[in-house]
DNA sequence: CGTTAGCACTCTATCTCTCTGAGTGCTAAT
DNA sequence: ATTAGCACTCAGAGAGATAGAGTGCTAACG
């Protein structure tokens, strides 16, 4: 693999992106930087054909990138474009300040990605994970119906009906009240654990069996609350994609379960997947092109997008990348990017 | 009109319903029930086309019928199939029972639909509209932060957190949770309105000036309350449909609003609407079968099925006819349908 | 020895032409 | 009123024919 080879497959991927039909060796001869036959060229594309680098729609076509070369032009050979100044500005212009509520700052981020790029985007919340429990609160609302109230410090609320086999007495809601709020106030939602309510049901169980279904109600509260939401916004911009198959979009706007865990056990920094590398979302020729965002220095929620292969990573990755890194630094209150910016990694 | 030409116009819908091809003079005169010629067949098809209720596709082919033609087979002409006992009990299997979480149950209600029918379905859920709010809840949180709560009689709960501008003592805090547990106790969901909270905005100010965000929070609660949520699952059973235009499929998932508004305003009992009939959903040749699930003897909620107008109706009008009775009776915490089915209405 | 010009070859996409058969409308007979 | 018979129509399938983009290979070149 010389360097020529590695010029005229970058330029391949450049032209297929950019034209969306497969690319000829005459096409590529006449770029710019390129002072070679076609000739050549065909040589050398037949080389990176039996790499599998590229690949041939049928005999008497122009060449196509593989997915291994997608992956090869995105980890070695392009260089992403820097985003102009105005760029930036027009962002932070739709992302909100520093007063903007978290939530609210990752649909912005959300909603100006589909706007750029014409692709869905892919955000979850900040979790609530490395956040501490502050208020549980149980409000009898019924004849044996309660519902239970989950407050953390980074301000979610979860809530949930709860019905018992008796009603309880003003001392018995007090005392539970009281122990609850005495063993959950202040704890880590990471660290809450079934191990932990099952202790509690016991305790409680020697106090009043019935009180049971309550603590698992709060179990299962706590439960919501270590799961980070995913939201698909812009969707629809898939379905008139020409190069993706409707079907299989549709069904991942229906079921975008598994998308979930992925991000979640995705590494930092700027992050392109295929789905052909990978089953959790299962949209032929798509990729996803994702960074996670950080709040007091820990790893928060992730953000961006998915669309075709054919996309422009050049130009969409530093988008991605600065919406992280402001998004990062709005939740923790400053105005501005302080840290480094980060490296594209190997998945 | 004589009564063969209403045989035929039953046979030719029959027919297309079962092959999707358009419906020859020869193959109806094959039918058992049919003793006359192809030629008498044909003439009376001829008559049948220029009252509107036939069409053809081109000159040398079989007839279609329009949607006058469908109208007239559903309102006057068709028998639907009963809904054998096996068949029943597969659906209580499928729906769960008197203690399933009501939105669980339209959920099933609708992912068995998408299953028995292989066409999109369309349910709303049971809107608290017509439930009464039972408790509100003001609960302070943090500095100046305090959570709302608004919980309906029918057991739906909202909250939301909400920032003051001071904080409030134990006496405003009281003062404030009286004030409105005595002024929205019992009131129905669908009574609450913005004047009502403009009235109470200007009360409480009196008071104390900085409640308001309070009342405003509480008042988009009982938005929410009464807003109605459209979902359509499977759709992309949809797009797998030859006879529909995947563009105009894609459009309507994209942009469904249109249609809560015309299920809230449909009649009760099972409806059968076509898009060429109605602009609420742009799909060409496409028709919605849908009916009302009731809870406590009132409308709670629809349920339904989109499809392609070639659709067999005899067999999913008694799926949906049952599933709407189920719903309802399972909501009212029955186990079984009691009253009289209901009767198929014109639009 | 790498590069290039030249050329034969391959394969898709498109167009036209023809043929077939299902289905019709009309007419005359029953 | 119904039916058999017949000429007519038209979409769709299949068969060539053609054009054009792009390739692989070979032989010549610096």
């Amino acid at each position: 693999m010389d360097d020529r080879k590695l010029k005229i497959l970058a330029a391949v991927v450049d032209e297929y992106v950019r034209t969306g039909e497969p690319v000829g060796s005459k096409s590529i001869s006449q770029l710019e930087n390129i002072n070679v036959s076609s000739a050549t060229i065909r040589n050398d594309m037949a080389v990176l054909e039996q790499l599998g680098y590229l690949e041939q729609p049928h005999t008497s076509a122009g060449r196509v990138p593989t997915f291994k070369g997608y992956r090869l032009y995105i980890d070695e050979l392009m260089t992403p474009h820097d985003l102009p100044e105005e760029e930036k500005r027009m962002l932070d212009e739709m992302l909100g300040d520093k007063d903007t509520p978290e939530e609210l700052l990752v649909q912005n981020a959300a909603t100006a990605l589909t706007e750029i790029t014409h692709c869905a985007a892919v955000v979850t919340n900040a979790a609530p994970r490395f956040s501490v429990i502050s208020k549980v609160e149980v409000i009898p609302t019924g004849k044996r119906l309660y519902v239970i109230l989950l407050i953390t410090s980074s301000g979610s609320i979860k809530n949930k009906a709860c019905r018992l086999e008796f009603d309880l007495s003003h001392e018995q809601l007090d005392f539970f009240t009281h122990y609850i709020e005495e063993n959950l106030s202040g704890v880590s939602v990471d660290d809450l654990s079934e191990e932990m309510f099952d202790k509690m049901v016991a305790a409680v169980s020697a106090y009043m069996v019935s009180l049971s279904p309550l603590v698992k109600g709060i179990c299962e509260l706590s439960e919501d609350l270590r799961q980070q939401e995913l939201t698909v916004s812009g969707s629809e911009k898939l379905l008139s994609c020409e190069e993706l198959d409707k079907m299989e979009v549709v069904k991942f706007i229906e079921h975008k379960d598994g998308l979930s865990e992925m991000l979640e056990n995705a590494f930092s920094g700027i992050q392109v997947k295929f789905s052909s590398e990978n089953d959790s979302f299962a949209i032929g020729n798509s990729s996803l092109i994702v960074s996670k965002y950080r709040k007091g220095g820990k790893e928060a929620g992730s953000l961006g997008i998915i669309g075709p292969m054919r996309v422009d990573y050049k130009k969409i990755i530093p988008y991605v990348e600065y919406l992280t890194q402001k998004i990062s630094a709005l939740m923790d209150g400053d105005d501005d990017i302080i840290n480094a910016p980060s490296d594209i990694q190997e998945p």
